[in-house]
DNA sequence: TATGTTCCATACATAACTGTATGGAACATA
DNA sequence: TATGTTCCATACAGTTATGTATGGAACATA
């Protein structure tokens, strides 16, 4: 039992889950046919028994990745109520390290407008909690806008550096938090 | 006259900023000779005239945008005297708009090293001299890394959301301008 | 206008991927 | 164990790209 999972026949969720391995590995261009099939050691034969064409598996993948971004949320919102809803809390947790997949779904989308789309509701959805977390630090209304995009740009562009080399401090975090609060 | 120039032969850096412009627009999947050629209608064999193969032609693109990257970094730094050095008045040039080229650069350099390598090396220029900047306003040497770190970072983000939603007024950017630099 | 250089068109061989059609294996269940 | 369903292998046709080889057009200059 080395690798991952010794069965036989493949349904269509390993076949998603495998294409989320891929995208965040590999980047959008690797989402094929082909070369999917054979990191599966299947045929084609497989993943045209599944899906339509390359499109609707991509619909699906990206389906997938919007309702997994999506729950992350809303998780993260049933959490506010007592470490978290102050705005260090939640840098010191989201403000670090890299995010592979996150990367690969904006790339991919520079290139495919379905995928914007996609990405442009998540990331409403994200602003909106975002925001709730400044309004909830007592941040004067007028500047909730703006601080918060300017937050959430923030992690986007770590997240698109390639090497983290300037890995944030919990002082530097906690430095930027205040500000940001104020 | 119509269009774009009306030459009949093409030089390298014909290619080069059509290359570019492709990029900016299309994304790196278009860099390709067969498309190129027919956007420029002319044959392949004028691309394989003028480059060895697709490598070397991306690579000449990388080059090129490196030092347009750098030259403009450079043209910066010899206006710093009077305005400029007020973190607002870069923040209000920088920090508004789109910038199709650098989207796709970054996107480019998720799945292709090379272009990561590069982008990393301009970086560290750009960071560099927003550096300069924050320390010009008196920023508080502790706090001058991870400040840079996050401005950059949230122009970079910025620059990733497909449409800029969230454009930033002059009110807007001077408060975040005075946080940051306090 | 003759000539060497620069640039491009065309044709060919090769590779990777898409999508379909068809037969058959694997599986669950009666 | 018989049977219908689910899943996969294989073979084929078609598309789009790469890179090379070769001849010729366009150009500058003597």
């Amino acid at each position: 039992m080395y690798g991952t999972s010794m069965k036989k026949r493949l349904s269509k969720t390993d076949w998603l889950d495998h294409g989320l391995r891929t995208l965040a590995v590999s980047g959008a261009n690797s989402l094929k046919a082909e070369p999917l099939s054979r990191s599966l050691k299947v045929s084609r034969g497989s993943f045209y028994w599944h899906f339509k064409d390359i499109d609707h598996f991509q619909t699906d993948l990206l389906a997938c990745w919007k309702k997994r971004a999506t729950d992350d949320i809303i998780a993260e919102i049933k959490k506010i109520d007592g470490d978290s809803t102050r705005l260090a809390a939640l840098m010191k947790k989201a403000m670090r390290g890299t995010d592979d997949l996150e990367r690969a779904i904006r790339s991919w989308a520079t290139e495919n407008s379905a995928v914007a789309e996609t990405v442009s509701i998540v990331d409403e959805t994200r602003l909106a909690y975002l925001a709730e977390i400044l309004i909830a630090a007592g941040v004067a209304p007028s500047q909730v806008r703006s601080r918060t995009a300017f937050i959430y740009w923030a992690r986007l562009g770590q997240i698109m550096m390639d090497v983290n080399k300037t890995e944030l401090s919990d002082a530097d975090i906690e430095g930027l938090a205040k500000l940001l609060q104020s």
